[in-house]
DNA sequence: CGGGCTTTTGAGCCAAATCAAAAATAGTGG
DNA sequence: CCACTATTTTTGATTTGGCTCAAAAGCCCG
């Protein structure tokens, strides 16, 4: 939404700016993992932009069974990281925001072992994997950076197995509410108190593990005891200390990523 | 066991054999991720044995929030993966059997994120960080399998996030049964048939989110359609196939590791 | 303003949890 | 090698969180 703003009040020669606006929840996640200097920015951003894609809602970007061949980078919209039984079931294995690595198997594995598929139009950037390397090998940060940001993905899914294994359904969705506002917060997306929030009912369903009926009742009861609110893909949360509370979060496991946004961003 | 009978019914000086076979799993295991030479297994096995250590049961390796220094690694016995709820609940991420890294994070990450405990007496290697990167820069074969095996790590991680949100009860524990079985046979460790199978029941239920009382009733279920046995902290199938259907078993996410074991190691 | 989603509500049911105790096993020390 | 504990497994009875099925009410958008 800001990006389109910009592109709408601004000259058009001006689009530089809303191309580094585009970039901007990623530069701003990844400067968590390592310090990045201006030239470290410049580069990936010019790589990002020029290697730019764009698909509607419900399409998928990545497909089980295929050969890894780019690195794919969510720039602007929500995805989700993806697998499913043979008897249909889905499991939503993550929620994928701007700034969020879809997969880096790298040349590694023959074939990818989940989906991701976008949830809202989506923006993203689609770095052919010999170009990336070539980052890497460049910047040390920069490959240092992706790292961090690959192993906080994965400390992330420990996260949800222990989500699902062991919490009771109102910490459970408190959990992935929680978690997800305190990783858009610290991208600089949305906020204060209300965040867009674009997947449906059925969609949290399929991260939690429960049905989309008893998903429903579940944020009821998180509505009428005042920690939330929800209208309209805008989820606005009304007691962050209560929430955190209610989904016993400990954000240790997000090494750094729930600690407030970096005020000033590296080169803006 | 076998490396004791070994240790035992050998001369002394036959100590090296016994060495070699105590980092057998772990060479089996890497070299479905990438062609290893022999130097490449040399160099491992060297290291490996100098590192060694030894923990009895239920013994902390690793636990949440300290400083990696080590690259650490199964060679011997059971191990978990687990991370714990603020009111006690602890979820199990993973039964580490040996040739599992227990954790890589390298220098990047300032604390773990998770804990790591042994279910038997485990002996490990525990190699310094830095003499593991000089391994992994001397050897892109070590490097890639390595990588290899953390990959594969991540997808077992996913296809428990969705075992535990997706899969009904007797299928949540005859996947749980028949992805180790796969693990433990990759490895050439037991079978056929037959595997050792030391965690409790109250273990298995802490590792797919169900109650142990539960989780005895519904093994008394596999049993009675005459799937599996167990007794004795030993695993019998006796039905690969119908455990398999009755997990919905797909091996596509252990990217090689379902297949069946490899028949002549690389240098014995 | 009508047709597809999505959310909400209701009623009945079932898988899994809880609580409690007995039976079986595995250790341990004498 | 056996008695004595402690742990683990098993059984039973009861409760409950979450599921299913079904329909109504809101929404969104052309």
């Amino acid at each position: 939404m800001p990006k389109d703003i910009m592109r709408d009040i601004l000259p058009a020669n001006n689009d530089r700016i809303a191309d580094r606006f585009l970039v901007r929840s990623l530069i701003c996640h990844l400067a968590r993992g390592a310090a990045l200097t201006a030239g470290d920015c410049e580069m990936l951003t010019q790589t990002a932009l020029e290697c730019q894609r764009a698909v509607p809602a419900h399409f998928d970007l990545i497909r089980v069974g295929e050969k890894p061949t780019h690195v794919k980078i969510v720039l602007d919209g929500w995805a989700i990281r993806y697998r499913s039984l043979s008897d249909g079931c889905r499991q939503i294995l993550a929620f994928l925001l701007p700034g969020d690595v879809c997969a880096d198997h790298g040349t590694v594995l023959s074939h990818m072992d989940h989906s991701v598929a976008s949830l809202t139009p989506v923006r993203y950037t689609r770095i052919p994997q010999v170009r990336f390397d070539s980052i890497i090998a460049t910047s040390p940060r920069l490959a240092r950076a992706f790292r961090w940001a690959e192993l906080v993905t994965v400390s992330i899914q420990r996260e949800w197995t222990l989500n699902i294994g062991q919490r009771i359904g109102t910490a459970r969705i408190a959990h992935l509410l929680y978690e997800t506002v305190v990783r858009m917060r610290s991208r600089g997306l949305g906020g204060p108190g209300v965040w867009s929030f674009p997947p449906r009912q059925s969609e949290i369903a399929e991260a939690i593990g429960l049905t989309p009926v008893h998903v429903n009742r579940l944020l009821q009861q998180l509505r009428h005891e005042g920690l939330i609110e929800w209208h309209a893909r805008e989820l606005r949360v009304k007691d962050m200390t209560g929430l955190k509370e209610r989904a016993m979060f400990d954000p240790a496991y997000l090494h750094g990523t729930g600690e407030a946004p970096i005020a000033t961003y590296p080169f803006w």
